[in-house]
DNA sequence: CTTTGAACTCTTTTT
DNA sequence: GAGTTCAAAG
């Protein structure tokens, strides 16, 4: 990469820039501190995005840097998303297309990206596969089998919580093992290793490992280090707080040229300790770089007076946080809604009402959002929102590419790619079930003890051509499971000659769904869930085709990328639609709605039960100040005095979190069943009130039969009026969707906007030559479907075939 | 080898 | 209450 000239010295601002016209004086301070460590504490609510988003523009437009010698990390692929669309709105439209070529990425993707390139120096090839949890949950139990330790399934999730530490701190097994201090965690130490080279045999990398990997390229290369630090000139971090010690290493030596770094972060919304941040990094960040100038964001511009204070009295318990006040212009407000529902059930149901209500006070759904502090929580909330017909968007919980249905068809991609990949190659191969069973599998595990399972399954799919040990071993594979085992290896051949001639990729996964007979088995295999299944798959061939469209790589290239993004972004990672978003709290983090209700406001949900030491509780404190602080106008708060926990009722209290907040603060909704005078002020009270509650749960005073305020009934009866301009759930409505059960019917004759291609005859490299069906777009992207004779009905990019 | 059913366990939070 | 694991029958 060659940038012939660098502006090695950014000028000083001078005077005001109109680019900082619209920003407060201290946010135009920040955003024009070009040079430089630099520390932006920035408050809820203080345009933290708006400054950062202005000092990539300034930086572009005032002080010539290349928009390419700028990085901006965030958290959240949703972040960048938005950063990026807002440094383009404030560039405008000049043809250059700045904002895209600002490098702004999460940690873990700049990561993936950089190691694909450097992947040599770790003794990776670049066709390596990324582990999810899943997967590395499977890699660690079979290594514990093989190990001999209990096969338990706590113990493997305890060992991977011990790996993830490690690299959350920046450790490798050698670095681990230095700081040893006991024969136990020696020992896992020893099975961390293990793992890291069984990963490497594999050819894959986990999560940390694109951190740590890119560490270690770092660490031992400083040519790399030098010239990625002179490419990225300016960087800049949002969420810092949130940044763990290898994260940050990788900052030090991305800036270590120039020191050039600015950090956008607030102590008060640390809310990723147990992910392996910390705090010290703001704390001790002008001790790292001893002329950072600090900038302190205490303008609060979202919301209201009332819910600031709130937020304030919850978070001024905490005793480890750097003093400061949120102030606003917006005084007043409206009191914070409580709400009491008997279970679980009923708050859900309480909640859609007001949803319902507030619609029809013209909140738009968009502008609502129901946050949880755990994702089971969140199935309630869609059984009554979808009853009342209101359309909502879960963010977060199982991402669709965490599917098993998709898992298992990206599963025959990867092993495509990358053979050595045992993880996923186990994973199908008996997906749908060819008759290889554990015997067999321990077989080839062991015929493939000093190379690989794939080389083994060649060997027996060569039958008698060698001799070698591995095929003496596996050649005890007789009936169903041998011809089961060459039936896969046959499949993946296959998958691999049609990645290599080039061919489609939503044609090679169709191909290998129609080979495998995969939809079929989902229907024999599990009817009940077939039907969504066999839909998700058909989401997944059109997310292969969008990105295939929209992708400017070729060949190979497309299919890495494209897995790349299956592990790296939720599906639900894009923003916008009209509907309510249901959450959990963490994933609000940087979010901001009109109408925010925070539900299962008690103790043991939040803060939640494994609360141990005061730290812990100090960080579920900062998470209640981050989701009062999404707030912009009303906020609402719902607890339940029972609620289903391991699927029966347990009696609650209520959050010591809504005890915090001043009653002055909050109105009770008298259709509460319970009428929460019991709210007392004070933490210390929580201890004693703790004490004082009997078993039977009277810390709930039973008043059930309050009625509905006038409000209430008055906006559940306008609400009636609304419910029918909405219709069922549809939150990608409109996303394409692939109509899978149109795969097996007669063509369907179209015109629409054809390019006259329509009822030509084309050819293609693979299914030879057919007719045009149905075009859909124009152009060489556009979708063509194809009936070809012998074949059978086939979608396919125009660009890919030859129109005769 | 596969399917079935009963027993058993677990629940934070996510890139 | 859901997902996983284990044993026994097909």
């Amino acid at each position: 990469m060659t940038r012939k000239s660098y502006k090695l010295n950014a000028p000083e601002p001078q005077g005001t820039s109109e680019l900082l016209e619209n920003l407060n004086p201290v946010q135009a301070e920040a955003a024009s501190l070009v040079d430089g460590p630099l520390l932006i504490l920035a408050g809820a609510g203080s345009g933290k995005t708006r400054v950062m988003t202005h000092r990539i523009a300034y930086l572009i437009r005032e002080c010539g840097v290349w928009p390419e010698q700028i990085l901006a990390m965030t958290f959240t692929n949703k972040a960048c998303a938005e950063m990026r669309e807002r440094v383009d709105e404030i560039l405008g439209d000049d043809g250059l297309d700045e904002a895209r070529r600002v490098t702004i990425s999460t940690f873990h993707s700049l990561g993936a990206r950089l190691l694909r390139i450097y992947a040599r120096d770790l003794g990776l090839s670049s066709d390596f596969v990324i582990y999810d949890d899943v997967d590395q949950m499977a890699l660690i139990k079979r290594l514990m089998e093989d190990d001999d330790r209990d096969k338990d399934r706590s113990e493997a999730r305890r060992l991977r919580g011990f790996i993830e530490r490690m690299k959350n701190r920046g450790l490798t097994p050698e670095q681990a093992h230095e700081e040893v201090y006991d024969s136990n965690t020696e020992n896992d130490v020893h099975f961390y290793e293990l793992y890291q080279s069984a990963l490497r045999e594999a050819n894959c990398v986990d999560f940390g490992d694109l951190l740590l990997g890119l560490l270690q390229v770092l660490r031992n290369d400083p040519k790399t280090a030098k010239s990625l630090s002179n490419q990225y000139r300016y960087v800049m971090v949002d969420e810092f707080q949130d940044t763990n010690p290898a994260q940050y290493e990788l900052l030090k030596h991305l800036t270590r040229e120039h020191n050039n770094l600015a950090v956008v972060g607030d102590d008060d919304q640390a809310i990723y300790r147990w992910r392996g941040a910390t705090v010290a990094n703001i704390l001790g960040f002008e001790k790292d770089f001893p002329n950072a100038r600090v900038v302190k964001l205490e303008q609060n511009y979202r919301s209201t007076q009332t819910i600031l204070d709130a937020a304030n009295d919850v978070i001024e318990l905490n005793t480890q946080r750097r003093p400061k006040k949120l102030w606003t212009d917006n005084v007043g407000g409206e009191k914070i809604r409580c709400f009491t529902a008997s279970d679980d059930r009923e708050e859900a149901a309480y909640v859609a009402r007001e949803i319902t209500a507030y619609s029809a006070e013209s909140v738009p759904f968009g502008e609502m959002a129901v946050f949880y502090r755990t994702n089971a929580q969140g199935r309630a909330f869609e059984e009554q929102l979808r009853f009342a017909q209101i359309p909502y968007r879960v963010v977060g919980g199982t991402s669709f590419y965490a599917r098993e249905e998709i898992k298992d068809v990206l599963a025959y991609l990867k092993v495509a790619l990358n053979p050595r990949n045992e993880v996923d190659l186990l994973r199908v191969l008996n997906k749908p079930t060819r008759g290889v069973g554990k015997t067999s599998i321990d077989r080839l595990r062991i015929a493939g003890a000093s190379t690989s399972i794939w080389s083994a399954i060649e060997a027996v799919a060569h039958g008698g051509q060698q001799q070698s040990l591995e095929f003496l071993e596996a050649a005890k594979l007789r009936g169903k499971s041998k011809t089961g085992v060459v039936d896969f290896y046959e499949v993946v051949r296959e998958v691999q000659a049609m990645l290599d001639e080039g061919q489609e990729l939503a044609v090679v996964v169709s191909e290998l769904l129609d080979r495998i007979h995969y939809l079929d088995w989902l229907q024999s295999h599990d009817a009940e869930r077939a039907e969504d299944r066999t839909r998700n798959v058909g989401e997944l061939v059109n997310a292969i085709m969008e990105f295939e469209r929209e992708s400017d790589l070729e060949g190979l290239d497309v299919l890495r990328a494209f897995l790349d993004r299956s592990s790296l972004v939720q599906a639900t990672d894009d923003l916008g639609s009209g509907a309510v978003t249901l959450m959990t709290v963490h994933g609000s983090k940087g979010l901001e709605f009109d109408v925010v209700f925070l539900a299962g406001m008690e103790d043991e949900i939040f803060p939640s039960v494994r609360t141990e030491d005061p730290e812990e509780l100090d960080e579920e404190r900062r998470l209640a100040y981050v989701a009062i602080t999404r707030a912009r106008k009303e906020l609402v708060i719902t607890n339940a005095k029972r609620r289903r926990i391991f699927g029966q009722y347990r009696p609650t209290t209520p959050s010591r979190f809504v005890l915090d907040i001043d009653p002055e603060r909050l109105h009770v909704d008298s259709a509460s069943t319970s009428s929460h005078v019991d709210y007392v002020r004070g933490a210390g009270s929580y201890g004693f009130r703790r004490q004082l509650m009997s078993p039977d749960n009277s810390m709930w005073d039973y008043d059930q039969t309050t009625p509905m305020t006038r409000g209430a009934v008055r906006r559940a009866i306008q609400s009636q009026k609304n419910v029918d301009e909405f219709s069922q759930v549809a939150p990608d409505a409109d996303e394409p969707v692939f109509d899978v059960s149109a795969w097996d019917q007669e063509p369907e004759p179209s015109h629409s906007g054809d390019d006259g291609l329509h009822g030509r005859t084309v050819s293609h490299a693979t299914f030879g030559e057919g007719k045009i069906m149905k075009v859909s777009g124009t152009g060489p992207k556009a979708v063509l479907t194809i009936q070809f004779p012998g074949t059978g009905e086939k979608r396919v990019v125009r660009k890919y075939v030859k129109v005769l």
